[in-house]
DNA sequence: ACTCAAAAATGAGCGTACTCCGTTATATTG
DNA sequence: CAATATAACGGAGTACGCTCATTTTTGAGT
């Protein structure tokens, strides 16, 4: 009655088998067949929704090309959804990794809109290469049945990420010589990290479902940025008052 | 083999009815059975959904309810998602008209945090009453059929109220006596006012789905808008860098 | 009043996501 | 190695959203 995913240790237990490592040592052939199978789906997933578009690809046409019956397929991913999830956190997390540069060493010199942009812009480029798909995508971020496994998994990416970017606005706040902004007083950066994210998901859905060109992206992502970094009101200098 | 709401006139054509009024005189039994039909669907998708929630809702028991053919259903909504948007535009409606003071000579004593949140607070009232249903609303908003007939409907609605609250921002433009804050060079205002309605539908998924409570929606929303209409950053004052 | 074309309603039927329980494969124990 | 327990698998079955061919209703023309 368990998922084959709430990981036990392959045979442990009473095995007295001196594994020196955790996970990978001696997996039995349960443990072997459960990979192989996951990886399988995953594959045949990954390959479908590149090909036809999620909203064409049935749950049986990736048992079929995964090689396992229909029922088996709900209990590596528990709707189709998280199908979706599973594969896009992969695939976000690829385009991710080599461009999280420590943020906290992050280029001081970058106005902070920039730096956003550079840490967002592998995310953009691989919505490039899959538009409707990324919106479905945010669409079960946003949206998602709760008790998602992979749906949890999305989020921590994304909190992750928006963490990184609060470090990163707070690095405006220690007053480094070259800097020319900093962290407005009473600003919560983790607030602003989100509302920055926001924008994202939102727009990546835009685009995605054809309400905006791609191509347009990553100016009007920027721009909408840039907004909500430097406000779209300010304070009427005192005397500066014409007229 | 037409929708019934892609309205033909009532009687029309060679009728001799000398009908002073466009839409309302002398519907026509066929017009009155549609207009029936159509009133009762409307409530009792509305009573359904806010019975059990749109997710534990059938179309069938829609249909039931409004005493029509399951097939019938679908002529006056294409589809269930169409059903709730019918039924929050609406809602929503409802819930903005009394509101609705024009904008052009909006109270400019007001803070523009406190004149957006006066706009929005009805809308953040009714999503009180019905969490989960608004949080599907605004994803069908944001991610649903870019055909739908209410979807558009429901666009159009947005797209009301983000103009309304761009003309809003605008006001801080002409430099009325009383102001103190005036908006941002090089702001468009209608940008401006989309970033605000994004934080809103997100706002209102989150706590429609249970991540955040809903009482503290006002606040948490409040701070947000705050946030994105003052900045994040701000310049350091060329003196001002102390140590 | 009768005919006829068009519009609307109907409900059986279909595709698909997901479930459930009987079967099979693997590990554990004596 | 046999017996047993349990985890994984399979695939027929189910529920539900939606479609479509057929039937019924409506209203204009004669």
């Amino acid at each position: 009655m368990r998922r084959p995913d709430e990981g036990t240790t392959p045979a442990a237990g009473a095995a007295a088998v001196a594994d020196a490592d955790a996970a990978s040592a001696t997996p039995g052939r349960r443990e072997r067949n459960k990979r192989d199978k996951q990886g399988r789906i995953l594959a045949a997933a990954e390959d479908l929704f590149a090909e036809r578009g999620y909203a064409l690809v049935t749950t049986q046409d990736i048992a079929d090309r995964a090689d396992v019956a229909a029922g088996t397929l709900f209990r590596y991913a528990s709707s189709k959804p998280e199908l979706l999830l599973m594969v896009f956190n992969n695939e976000w997390r690829r385009a991710l990794t080599g461009t999280r540069h420590d943020p906290t060493k992050a280029d001081a010199s970058l106005a902070p809109t920039d730096a956003i942009m550079a840490l967002l812009l592998p995310l953009l480029t691989s919505a490039a290469r899959h538009p409707e798909n990324t919106a479905y995508y945010q669409r079960e971020i946003l949206c998602g049945e709760p008790t998602g496994t992979y749906r949890a998994e999305a989020l921590e990416l994304v909190d992750g990420l928006e963490a990184t970017i609060a470090t990163v606005l707070s690095g405006y706040g220690t007053e480094t010589p070259g800097e020319s902004e900093r962290l407005r007083r009473g600003v919560d950066p983790a607030l602003a990290a989100r509302s920055i994210f926001s924008l994202l998901h939102l727009a990546l859905i835009r685009c995605g479902l054809g309400r905006e060109p791609m191509e347009s992206l990553p100016d009007s992502l920027r721009t909408e940025i840039d907004l909500v970094l430097h406000g779209i009101v300010e304070q009427v200098p005192a005397a500066t008052a014409e007229a």
